[in-house]
DNA sequence: GACATATGTCACCTGTCGGTGATATAAGCA
DNA sequence: TGCTTATATCACCGACAGGTGACATATGTC
């Protein structure tokens, strides 16, 4: 990390993404606590009168970084990776393709899960862009497939209901081993997770 | 806030009763990002220096807050309020109840919230008590009421799932007002969030 | 070549942080 | 009364935070 004292780059979009990625490294490294102007600058290997220079801030930084990256599955990815096969799905087994696909994405998304939890304790730029891109992405995925009405069920709030519950979880494993007897740190833990998810799925949704 | 220039008490029980209770203040003012040893013995009126001596630092002082209030709905709030009565309802009544002093229970401490927000980013002396407590409560309040097997009904793994998305759901009303189309903000969103969760319960719960 | 500009470094400001040693003052006791 | 001890204040330290103005150096243009 950082830079050594090489001659400097002298190239404003080489440096501009030096510091954006140096965001993400010392976000993965130290969490959002050692998110400054000077531990950036230092991470970037770089002055940090740069960052006022060409982001006119740290928010403004954060707010470069927040456009740069997929902070948030796409609809692609929560419905398994095969659109066309996700849309012949009966209604119960999209379902429960969209929650195994779920926790999969935050799984491998720990900036995704920092930012999550950092987004309970204070509304910044990069929280106030992952919650616009989330929500956004969450209705357009809703509407393409969820829809249609299905027997007096609250469809949607029954997909947040469940996603929030993952989401949780999810990000409680990064801190805890163990939630109210549930195993939140080996695979087995989250097969008995995905079990009783597919359960209330199957006995909730009336069969076609 | 923060005393005037008083004579001081000289009283150690009190001036350690002042101290514990500014943590409180403060995290309810601040969050916890405003917690530190200059701003609590600021927020008491008192030199920090008798956050050492009494407490033997900040995580001392954190550690006795953390055994002085109710963070964590106890049994017989999450039953309701009666325990007898609770005993006696069909399981699929238990649950719904549960669901809802949950619910009511987490919104009405705005401390707890704050406290389980920050547990999700870094683990210290007041958290791992909340986690203790809530541990240690919800194991017991599972094995009074829910011991039994259910048809094969996975019923912890239920209750914590639904316990996780309403934690999640009430944590972020802090935040934000709609979470994937649920209003999170008003008495009707959360109707229709209790209305998800009962009839959950009602179809998966083999009625007797 | 000379010059303006973009790029980057450096030194320094104020404020706050966690932490500590010396000192004042009141209370308890002989 | 005089003495010890507990209680609390004060002054200070080094480290680091965010932020800014002055300066150095390379690039491109004429």
């Amino acid at each position: 990390m950082a830079a050594k004292k090489q001659p400097p780059v002298r190239d404003r979009q080489i440096t501009s993404r030096i510091l954006i990625s140096a965001v993400g490294s010392l976000l993965a490294k130290k969490g959002f606590k050692g998110l400054g102007v000077n531990a950036v600058a230092r991470e970037a290997g770089v002055d940090k009168v740069l960052i006022y220079r060409y982001f006119d801030g740290l928010p403004g930084l954060i707010a470069a970084f927040a456009q740069q990256e997929d902070f948030w599955p796409s609809t692609l990815e929560m419905a398994g990776g095969d659109l066309a096969r996700f849309s012949g799905l009966p209604l119960d087994e999209k379902l429960s393709m969209f929650a195994a696909s779920f926790i999969q994405a935050l799984k491998k998304r720990p900036l995704t899960r920092a930012i999550m939890a950092w987004e309970m304790i204070e509304p910044n730029e990069l929280t106030e862009e992952l919650e616009r891109v989330r929500e956004e992405s969450i209705m357009t995925f809703f509407q393409m497939f969820f829809a249609k009405d299905h027997a007096g069920i609250d469809l949607q709030a029954l997909v947040m209901l469940v996603g929030a519950a993952l989401s949780y979880l999810v990000i409680r494993s990064d801190n805890i081993d163990v939630y109210g007897g549930l195993d939140l740190a080996t695979d087995q833990g989250w097969e008995r997770i995905s079990s009783v998810v597919n359960m209330v799925i199957q006995r909730v949704i009336p069969q076609e």
